[in-house]
DNA sequence: TTGTACGCGTTATCAT
DNA sequence: ATGATAACGCGTACAA
């Protein structure tokens, strides 16, 4: 393989100069520098990053970590952050947690090793301990945090507000004339689901609404236990006029559940998701959700991350991305 | 940052004796490999890759260049890929060509200059002209290809038996009583989707099935031109019983389109997609498709990667996946 | 079993 | 505008 060393041999000339070309150093001639890449072009010469990045210190190198690469939002994510990264000459690195600790520190400890640049992470559902990131903050590695952030004081982060998102949810089934909501929650471990269901319960208190033990609902994902949970639930409660689901997802398995119930939708029940994932508007009927900006999610937090490769020393952000309604068949007759 | 250097000093040692440990070679004594990793611990030593590929010319990075990774076959695919590849200590670094012959270069250009030690490719429905990956194949850097591979004689490749599933799709909707069937095609440049095409007419021609100008039909995704086609195709034929289309999505759509037609799947018309896409099984009715096995392809392609690293010389090989059917609601009554 | 010394391909600092 | 040379951190043949 040729290297620079080839090209000074070839062409006569050091191996500064030789160099300074392919930095676009403006200490060239553009003689020398036109003669430079003649003789790079016929022996075929690719720059040795490993190289480059040993000596400079810049790897050019950007770990990202998400929990799971075959999930829509966080593939659409990483979209937008190879999209964004690459176009500045960035390489990016994946790796997945599969929601486990353990996977996340290694990933992380490997980006370190790697030298990479800087890291854009959504944290596994499992990460309570913190030391391992902070440890890695300290060592001056830019990091950026996307959806699922740590709560840690000075950090760069990007996330979707979830409780509003949830509000604005709910006040449309009000609007709708719902009265009698159920909320079908995600896992409470994570911060986005719990906040998605507060701003549920909000939307409920401000219109004074009864809350029971009933308002809430976890589910098994036992087609069969769902069902029957559904159905007694519906018994007990036949003014139950809507409901509010954690995610599409749960969203469009819910509309299973109900579909031998023979209730229809939407005019005796409505159904409102959240993630406006691309199944949701194929789905008959088309369901109501809330969009979460997933591509404007990883752009940003690409360019925030740029923003600090930028500088020589680390600025911190956080970036509150506000949800938007896709308002469908589920909730709206006609 | 410590370094092995700084590990010789605080331990006595010469360099070469803690690189040797840090390797695992079987020339340390136990006592002086356990008083390396004390200190290494103590100084919180990370090794640095990038010396370390210098020096070896091993990377320990693997490139993988998808169409889209916002893509549920791809990112499953990239999801064996990574499971398969990290746990052998490898790292993974992400391109899209988004379909694009220029980028798909670009970033394979990018892999070579990172010394990545192999490359896994799904080609680009543009390119058709394979200089670029010779070249690269040319630098002896292990390459292995799924999904959309090039016409080229020695090389590395994992597909689906494309023409098989389609013909195994349509069989069944002809054993489901089918007669008149259609197929809804996909992109003609893509080999993928001419086989489907191919093992389709394959199986109508086995049965002495009559195939006319409207027997294939493309898509054009504008909702409203897609309608009026559908509708005036079925007027023409009212004897059309059942559609095979080259893809979940475009089944999707179909039965969208069909929708205001007010033909009832599958007692009508039955319809048979194409991917085992995730939604495929949750919308209603269920589609019946055939799966395409993305996680096994992946997982193969980084395993046959593997293989072809362990050794010194490439050794080429072509693995053909067998579909399998999913048969569900849109092809079956009850 | 351990140490010495050189080189991997590049960038950076001087000097010219 | 160009050249000579020392690093960057590690691996390995060779010597001990």
């Amino acid at each position: 393989m040729a290297g620079i060393k080839d090209i000074a041999k070839k062409t006569g000339l050091s191996l500064a100069t030789v160099s300074r070309v392919f930095n676009n150093s403006p200490l060239v001639s553009p003689k020398t520098r036109e003669k430079v890449f003649k003789a790079a072009r016929e022996m075929d010469y690719q720059p040795n990053m490993m190289a480059a990045a040993l000596r400079s210190g810049k790897s050019k190198i950007i770990g990202v970590i998400v929990p799971e690469v075959n999930n829509p939002f966080f593939s659409s994510i990483i979209n937008g952050i190879e999209l964004q990264l690459r176009h500045f000459g960035y390489n990016i690195i994946i790796a997945q947690s599969h929601d486990s600790t353990e996977d996340e520190a290694k990933a992380l400890e490997s980006f370190v090793q790697l030298k990479a640049d800087g890291i854009l992470m959504s944290l596994a559902k499992e990460t309570t301990d913190f030391s391992y990131i902070q440890s890695v903050m300290k060592k001056e590695i830019p990091m950026v945090f996307f959806d699922r952030v740590p709560e840690l004081d000075p950090i760069n982060s990007v996330v979707l507000n979830d409780f509003i998102g949830a509000h604005m949810a709910t006040q449309h089934l009000l609007d709708q004339g719902c009265r009698n909501l159920i909320h079908i929650a995600g896992d409470q471990h994570l911060s986005i689901f719990k906040q998605r269901k507060e701003g549920f319960l909000k939307a409920l208190k401000e219109h004074h609404l009864p809350i029971t033990k009933d308002t809430i609902l976890e589910l098994t994902w036992d087609m069969i236990r769902d069902t029957v949970a559904i159905k007694n639930l519906l018994l007990r409660h036949p003014e139950v006029d809507g409901f509010f689901t954690y995610g599409d997802e749960g969203c469009l398995y819910l509309m299973n559940v109900l579909k031998p119930l023979k209730v229809d939708i939407p005019s005796q029940i409505k159904l409102m998701g959240f993630g406006n994932t691309d199944f949701s508007g194929l789905v008959d009927p088309k369901i109501s959700t809330v969009d979460q900006k997933c591509n404007e999610m990883g752009l940003l937090a690409a360019e925030m991350l740029m923003k600090n490769l930028k500088r020589n020393h680390i600025v911190f952000t956080q970036e509150v991305l506000s949800p938007q309604l896709v308002l469908r068949e589920s909730t709206q007759e006609g």
